[in-house]
RNA sequence: GCGCCUGUAGCUCAAACGGAUAGAGCGACGGGCUUCGAACCCGUAGGCUGGGGGUUCAAUUCCCUCCAGGCGCGCCA
C-alpha cells in the first residue's frame, strides 16, 4: 500500500519518466527506493546526486516519514508507521480494484484417455490459485477445461477399451502401438462389458464421458473446481472451425498444397507453414483450436490465459500467429508453459509417460500425500522452472516441511489470541497503534503492509509463487518477532495494540493460504 | 540441424520491469524452553551467479558466443 502511494506521488511529478521503485536492501535507511534520478540524470546531463537532491525536497506525503538521498543516487523512502497501522487497522490489505476485466484461464485439458498425470497436477494447482488470485484482486476470472474428444485419439481411446474387453472375454488382441495400453482401461472395459457391451460409436462416447468424469471427480479431491468443460465436439458443430478457416482465408493467410489446406503461420515467425485441412478433409487439431479460441472470444473475455505442459510449446506459434491472423490482438492471449515435474520417492525417479502405463497419477498422489502439501509444493517454483517433487520430503510432519512452517504461525496466532482474551484483554477494544514500536513490531507491520503488492505482482506476471514465499518469509519474521516480544502481558493496552499487529498477520496468512488452496486451521 | 526451457552455496531454490553488500530452506557445526504453542528461535561456515566477450553510471538480469542438461520439432492431439 505504501509503494502505491510513492508511485501516485511520483508520478503525478514526472509522469513521462519509467519509474521503478524498488525495496531496499537490507542494512541501510529506507524501505523503498526509486531509481528515478538516474533517470533523469541521462536527460538532463547532470550527476544522479544533484538531480536527487533537488527531488527529495519536493516529495511530500503523510505515508512517509523520511526520505534521503544516498550514493550514487538513489531517493530513499522511509514508511510512516502511524500511516501504515492506521491502513491496516482500515482493513485495506487487498489491492482490490474494481471491474479491472474478464479473464478466463483454460487449463490441465487433459485428454480423456486416461488419468490425471502429474504435470497436469501442478497445471492445476498453478491455474486454480491464479483464478483464485485474479478474483480477490478484482477481476473477473473463470476456469475453463477443454475436452478433446474428436480426431484420432478418441478413435484410438475405443480401439483400445475394445481390445481390453475382447482380452477380458478370454480372446487374443493385441492393443495397436498408438492406442492406450495402461491398466487403468481395464475398469473400463468390465464397466461396458457389464452393460452388455456397446456398438463403436457409442463406445468411443462413453469411454470420453467415463475419463472426463473421473478427471472431474479427481480434480474436487484436489480442490479444484471448473467453471466450464467445452467440448471440441461442441466447437466443431457450432462450425467455429469452419468461421476460423473463412477468416484466415479473408485475410489471405491460407494457401493449398497437395491436396491439402495450409496456414501461411511463417508470415508469423513460425518455422514452418501449418496444415488446417488434410489429403482426406479433416480439421487438424490446430483448425479446432482456432475456432475454440474464436469461441472464447465470442464470449467476451478481456484476456485468455492458457496454461500449457512443456510438451506443447509447439503448438504456441501456430495458434498465436492463428489468432493474429484472424484479426485479434496478440495481447489477448497469454500463453503459460508449466515446466515438467520430475518426482522421488526413495531416492528413486518414478517415471511418468502415458504410454507406457507406468504413470503416476494425481489421484495416486493424493492417496499418499496431503493436498495441502501437494498444492503448497506445486506453487513453490515459478512455472517455468523444473520442479523436483521429494514425495518423502513432503511426507514429513516436521519443520523441513515448509507447509506446516507457514500452518504453525498462524495456529500460533491464534493460540496467543485465545491466550489473550483468557488473561482478561478486550479484543473488541479499540488499539493504541501508537504503543507499537519495538523494531521486531515494525518489521512485522511493514511486512504485512507489503502483502498488497505481493498480490500485484504475482498477478501481473502470473506467478502464485511469489505469495508462497511471501507467506514463508512472513511466517519466518512472525516467528522471530515471537521470540522476542512478548503479547500478552500485564499492561493490557499493550497487549491489545500487540494482539491487533498478530491478528493482521493472521489475516494475511488466511488470506494468502486460501489463494493458495491451502486450509489455514486455527490448531493443529 | 532448428525452436523453447534451464544452469546461482554440498542439495532444493529466491532475487518482476537492469540497481546498492546475491538471499532463504535443508544438510554441517555451535547455542537457546520454570514465561503467550520448541512443528520455534539465534549464531558460524559455505559463492569468479556454467566459461568467455559486449552494452551500461550500474548486469544473476539485456546482447553475442561456447559448454552442459531437459523438452519439442506429424496431413497426432
Amino acid at each position: 500500500m505504501i509503494r502505491r502511494e510513492i508511485e501516485r506521488l511520483l508520478n503525478v511529478l514526472f509522469p513521462a519518466e519509467k519509474i521503478v521503485i524498488d525495496s531496499v536492501p537490507r542494512g541501510r535507511h529506507g524501505d523503498y527506493s526509486t531509481n528515478l534520478a538516474f533517470l533523469l540524470a541521462k536527460k538532463k546531463h547532470a550527476s544522479p546526486m544533484k538531480i536527487a537532491d533537488e527531488i527529495a525536497p519536493m516529495l511530500k506525503s503523510p505515508a512517509l516519514s523520511r526520505i534521503h538521498v544516498e550514493e550514487p543516487g538513489f531517493i530513499n523512502f522511509e514508511i510512516a508507521l502511524d500511516y501504515l497501522l492506521k491502513n491496516l487497522g482500515e482493513g485495506k490489505l487487498l489491492p482490490v480494484i474494481k471491474d479491472r476485466g474478464r479473464i478466463l484461464v483454460e487449463f490441465v485439458s487433459a485428454n480423456p484417455t486416461g488419468p490425471i498425470n502429474i504435470v497436469s497436477a501442478r497445471a492445476a494447482a498453478v491455474g486454480d490459485s491464479l483464478v483464485r488470485l485474479l478474483n480477490k484482486i478484482g477481476y473477473d476470472a473463470q476456469r475453463e477445461y477443454y475436452v478433446n474428444d474428436t480426431g484420432q485419439q478418441a478413435e484410438m481411446l475405443a480401439i483400445s477399451v475394445a481390445r481390453r474387453m475382447r482380452e477380458i472375454a478370454g480372446e487374443p488382441g493385441e492393443i495397436p502401438e498408438h492406442g492406450y495400453h495402461g491398466e487403468y482401461l481395464i475398469p473400463l472395459a468390465r464397466e461396458i462389458i457389464a452393460q452388455g457391451g456397446m456398438e463403436n460409436a457409442r463406445l468411443k462416447d462413453y469411454a470420453v464421458n467415463y475419463f472426463v468424469e473421473r478427471h472431474r471427480e479427481t480434480l474436487a479431491r484436489f480442490g479444484v473446481v471448473f467453471d466450464r468443460w467445452a467440448r471440441e465436439s461442441a466447437v466443431c458443430a457450432g462450425e467455429y472451425p469452419e468461421t476460423a478457416l473463412r477468416k484466415l482465408r479473408a485475410a489471405g493467410k491460407v494457401f493449398e498444397q497437395d491436396g491439402a489446406v495450409f496456414f501461411r503461420a511463417t508470415d508469423y515467425g513460425d518455422n514452418r507453414d501449418r496444415v488446417l485441412v488434410t489429403t482426406d478433409r479433416r480439421a487438424t487439431y490446430l483448425l479446432n483450436d482456432l475456432g475454440y479460441h474464436l469461441h472464447k472470444i465470442e464470449r467476451k473475455y478481456d484476456r485468455l490465459i492458457n496454461l500449457l505442459g512443456p510438451d506443447h510449446h509447439g503448438q504456441i506459434k501456430g495458434l498465436v500467429s492463428g489468432i493474429t491472423a484472424m484479426g485479434f490482438p496478440a495481447e489477448l492471449l497469454e500463453i503459460i508453459i508449466i515446466q515438467h515435474v520430475s518426482f522421488r520417492k526413495d531416492g528413486r525417479a518414478v517415471s511418468m509417460s502415458k504410454r507406457t502405463g507406468d504413470i503416476f497419477t494425481l489421484d495416486e498422489l493424493i492417496d499418499q500425500v496431503p493436498v495441502d502439501v501437494i498444492r503448497f509444493f506445486f506453487l513453490m517454483r515459478s512455472c517455468s522452472q523444473h520442479l523436483d517433487f521429494d514425495i518423502d520430503l513432503a511426507l514429513k510432519q516436521t519443520d523441513e516441511n515448509p507447509v506446516y512452517y507457514v500452518q504453525y504461525a498462524h495456529a500460533r496466532i491464534m493460540s496467543i489470541i485465545r491466550h489473550g482474551r483468557q488473561q482478561g484483554i478486550d479484543i473488541d477494544a479499540a488499539p493504541e497503534l501508537g504503543l507499537i514500536e519495538e523494531p521486531e513490531e515494525i518489521d512485522l507491520a511493514k511486512q504485512i503492509g507489503r502483502f498488497d503488492e505481493v498480490l500485484e505482482d504475482s498477478a501481473r506476471n502470473f506467478e502464485p509463487y511469489q505469495i508462497t514465499y511471501y507467506l514463508i518469509d512472513l511466517a519466518r519474521n512472525f516467528h522471530y518477532f515471537y521470540q522476542r516480544v512478548k503479547v500478552v502481558t500485564e499492561d493490557a493496552r499493550l497487549s491489545r495494540a500487540r494482539i491487533f499487529l498478530i491478528e493482521q498477520a493472521a489475516r494475511v496468512f488466511r488470506q494468502g493460504l486460501e489463494i493458495l488452496g491451502v486450509s489455514c486451521p486455527d490448531e493443529m
